[in-house]
DNA sequence: ACCTGGTTCAAACGTTCGTTTAAAACATGT
DNA sequence: ACATGTTTTAAACGAACGTTTGAACCAGGT
């Protein structure tokens, strides 16, 4: 077996396990059995634990935003063409919808989305720092186009209303599995198009309202 | 110092350190420093980390919940002899309210409003379990009230949606200090009435909205 | 003054953790 | 076949963890 298969069965172990049970409560120990390697190779490949969570989340982080930033910038793009104002569906959209395909690319990109859920849990964790390195210019230019799309909302409320945004999205993330709250008989199964509408259709709405 | 004093610091200092760095990055060393007691005391008072932690939550979530049952049914018999149907607003209201103004009630209720939105952050987690034991009747009743108030909306609908509102709720729970994402113009800041309505805003407009 | 039940204390227990080491195994170019 | 640089391996390291122990301490009742 090459480096590469090794480097890359310790990241999917790693993905994986750091998702289900978070970055303190998964051992080296488990992921190296897990990938089938030795105890040592992690730090023989990686340097640290730190530095393998660090590897974990870039691998997919790096690609997953620049598609993201692609889809918000042509947008942006188009709208100045034809002088339009872009709307916040297509603005959110270009953000939730490369992130809930992703999951269902396989390979073990479900745990990825999972982990970044559970990085968003953790405010002061050594996940988010890492997270955050890669998320700021997105995250501006995201926050810049929505003040755009919606006008009328002050930049305090705006400001609040993506955080309930983030937090409904996170927690979609997260939960990949059955919940213990959803009653037996509603099915959480949908296609990927149908959990990105849905969303929207929810974030959206909470985007656009006005005081009542 | 008495029995009570040793218990009630140990659990003011596991909650504040349970809600900054997770339960598996906590050690009873660093919370029984931080509550002056004797490293044996958690063991000799609660049992385990783990019973501590159970006891960290039933704490303040048991009366907590009582009041939002005690809210959710007195507005359920209230629209019941008017023969009219709860407003979805009124309805999350019962569950909102309670939980941000435990915020600003001080003595550290608002390391527990933490400690519970990261708890919701982790579905395997040990937290979890005990958590749920607390919030399932609470649960069943929301969900019966919110598809009364809401008829037009299938069950498989109405759960996504309460599982966003969930997520928005969960996620303001968790961030009461500042996030590197927030611009620095942004205040952050708002009385515990505002928070109330700006959430509400959002989440009864997503939870109403018709597929667009 | 003495006993008693509850509480605190310093010290140690056995485990598990992330990391390091040095030798063995492997691959590659000559 | 040999030398070279890379990867894997088993073993060990010190540190930190949750938990247990047994003696010390402190109250209140007799």
């Amino acid at each position: 077996m090459s480096q590469a298969d090794t480097k890359q069965r310790i990241l999917d172990a790693a993905e994986r396990l750091f998702a289900r049970d978070g970055y303190h409560a998964t051992s080296l120990r488990s992921i190296t059995t897990e990938a089938e390697a030795n105890l040592a190779a992690v730090n023989y490949h990686f340097g640290s634990k730190e530095s393998l969570l660090e590897a974990t989340i870039d691998r997919r982080l790096r690609p997953l935003n620049e598609v993201r930033y692609g889809q918000l910038d042509a947008l942006l793009q188009k709208t100045e063409e034809t002088e339009t104002i872009p709307s916040c569906r297509d603005v959110l959209r270009t953000f939730v919808e490369p992130t809930l395909r992703l999951r269902k690319q396989g390979s073990g990109a479900e745990n990825f989305v999972a982990l970044i859920g559970r990085t968003l849990a953790e405010p002061q964790g050594v996940a988010m720092s890492i997270f955050m390195r890669n998320m700021e210019p997105l995250l501006a230019r995201l926050f810049q186009a929505l003040n755009l799309s919606l006008p009328g909302i002050s930049r305090q409320v705006l400001f609040w209303r993506v955080h309930f945004v983030f937090g409904s999205l996170s927690h979609m993330m997260r939960c990949h599995e059955r919940h213990s709250i959803v009653p037996e008989a509603v099915s959480i199964d949908m296609s990927v198009e149908e959990e990105i509408e849905l969303f929207l259709d929810f974030a959206v709405a909470g985007m656009e309202v006005h005081r009542s």
